[in-house]
DNA sequence: GTGAAAGCGCTAACAG
DNA sequence: CTGTTAGCGCTTTCAC
């Protein structure tokens, strides 16, 4: 049988709540040597506190929910590690749901993470196609609930809220800023979905950048993918007949569908056309052709989203905090000078 | 204030325990009318069962644990992700950990675990390098707790116990017995670590093909790399100044390395190497030269993995169960007749 | 310095 | 057909 406080009261000759006071290291008038015998018995015993009993004593859980589409995806895997080790270190846990680009099954995972009591829900919006209405509505199903709430790339939700989110209007600038340098002007983009933020960002930041160099704007060199891999080879089908020299795919999985479309169409990389994507996979350092890409530190922005969780269950916070990353340009050889 | 079962019996007129009753269903004699109005009630109200209050009262959390050595691999992710799947299924939750290839660190995550009350533990060994004995520590500890595990590729832990596994030396033998039919004499290993009982199969495997074919094993041909991709390079080097047709790395993220090797050295392939891998990793398929690679299925065996752990919550079960899962040989460009 | 007692929300016997 | 009761393991207030 397990060994609660009380086997360990008895073993001490002394009360549950003294061997609990102890054990918490509470503030407390207990002798130091009593502390000590409680501690020793306690490890002797092989004393493991039953956090269902704590949890539905304090109402905490010292457990953080995160909602992905899919954890298979290095992306969202790289911040759901970072999650995992601020946790780690404070002696929290997770639990991890995957949505499958499912609204519905997303909001199951936030009924089911309710019911565990989680003390933060860290929330990827899945890039769904579906009515934004739906998208909305799991938000303040969360909200309602009371839980803290942290939201990556608040896509599509601009209530204030806590989140933290990479500056996609910079990146896309400097992604476009970075071809036009090398004296591209027939540039095309393949983007993510439009209802998500991040992507629309992005997109301003590149009709930015051709306005800044007085760099006409053609509607036809766009191509809009959902993130997939599939969706970069497609783009490039489109493509084909259209007179550009570079492209920017929104994602470094669409970049590489796009290595695979230009190899069937017999173009190479960057001799013919300079590929740029965006997130810094860890793919795109070891590919043929290592890509140019625009890193987002999503490890770091899991980190950060955990401190906001734990340390918004530790004392009381009002303002929501949003925390902006900044991008990097990382210049491999996918890109050159024309 | 969040809606209890006692709410919905003041609300119903009822007493808590018919309610309990109700709600999880359960085999009584109840009023079909009276079932309808809890349910209807509940649903008004907005109940959601506070999982702590029924862990604490019967012991079962519904949730499983998950130890990986790091859930950024495509590979961990994966399988962690057929677990979930079969999870949802059952309206199950799993808690995560990744041990960076610690061995403390996962026996942190066995404790936090533990004191979760998880029912059940999925663990997939840390291909650390480190003594057998802490390894196989942990796995005692766990098992000294009573608490359900499911190990993926028993390594290093012989006895019987539940697991799902590859038939490693089938697929070293698939691996190599392909080479060979290509013509392939001089073959080049590139293997994990021998700590791992995954990694030792596969080597077996291996060299028994070369016993079918009478083709004399060469030590020298050995390179014992960690499963990484830096140490697919690394093999490269190496075997830089041997003489060989073809790689066997162990897995694909060390075929990328070699890739890359052989790039350095100005060796393309298939022309000049053959190389094959080991995973079905989502980069092989999208390589420049598409990877020829031995498949595991690694979502299925999550998928299973979960299924044995909830299965015996259900009902005791002495028996271990070992699910043995079939490897395929995917056949790319990367390898080639001489 | 320490202990007694109440109660978190739920379930499972058993009683009516 | 439904209600009463006890208790899971822990924390916390207040009393001694």
């Amino acid at each position: 049988m397990k060994v609660t406080i009380k086997d360990i009261a008895k073993a001490a000759g002394l009360s549950p709540a003294t061997v609990s006071l102890v054990l918490n290291n509470r503030p407390s008038r207990i002798a130091e040597s009593t502390k000590e015998r409680v501690l020793s018995i306690a490890h002797e015993m092989g004393y493991r506190p039953n956090s269902a009993a704590v949890s539905l004593r304090t109402n905490r859980s010292y457990t953080l929910g995160l909602i992905v589409p899919d954890i298979r995806n290095d992306y969202y895997a790289t911040y759901a590690r970072g999650m995992e080790d601020f946790c780690a270190e404070y002696g929290w846990n997770m639990i991890f749901c995957s949505t499958n680009n499912n609204l519905e099954r997303e909001r199951q995972a936030i009924e089911a993470l309710c019911t565990k009591n989680v003390d933060g829900i860290s929330l990827v919006a899945t890039p769904s196609e579906e009515v934004k209405n739906n998208f909305i509505a799991n938000r303040e199903l969360i909200l309602s609930m009371k839980i803290p709430l942290v939201q990556m790339d608040l896509t599509a939700y601009k209530k204030p809220i806590n989140a933290v989110i990479s500056d996609h209007e910079k990146g896309g600038y400097m992604a476009t800023r970075h071809l036009i340098a090398l004296g591209h002007r027939k540039i095309a983009f393949i983007t993510g979905p439009f209802a998500l933020e991040g992507c629309q960002s992005r997109l301003m930041g590149c009709k930015k950048a051709f306005e800044d160099y007085n760099i006409p704007w053609n509607d036809e060199l766009i191509y809009k993918g959902n993130y997939s891999y599939a969706s970069g080879l497609d783009g490039m089908d489109y493509l084909s007949d259209k007179d550009f020299t570079a492209v920017f795919a929104f994602n470094d999985l669409m970049a590489c569908g796009v290595y695979k479309g230009l190899e069937k169409y017999s173009l190479s990389i960057p001799e013919d056309i300079s590929v740029i994507g965006y997130d810094d996979h860890f793919v795109s350092s070891i590919l043929g052709v290592p890509l140019t890409t625009i890193r987002q530190p999503i490890y770091e922005m899991g980190k950060e989203s955990a401190r906001i969780l734990i340390h918004s269950t530790e004392e009381e916070v009002s303002e929501p905090v949003i925390s902006k990353f900044d991008l990097k340009l990382i210049v491999r050889d996918s890109t050159r000078k024309i």
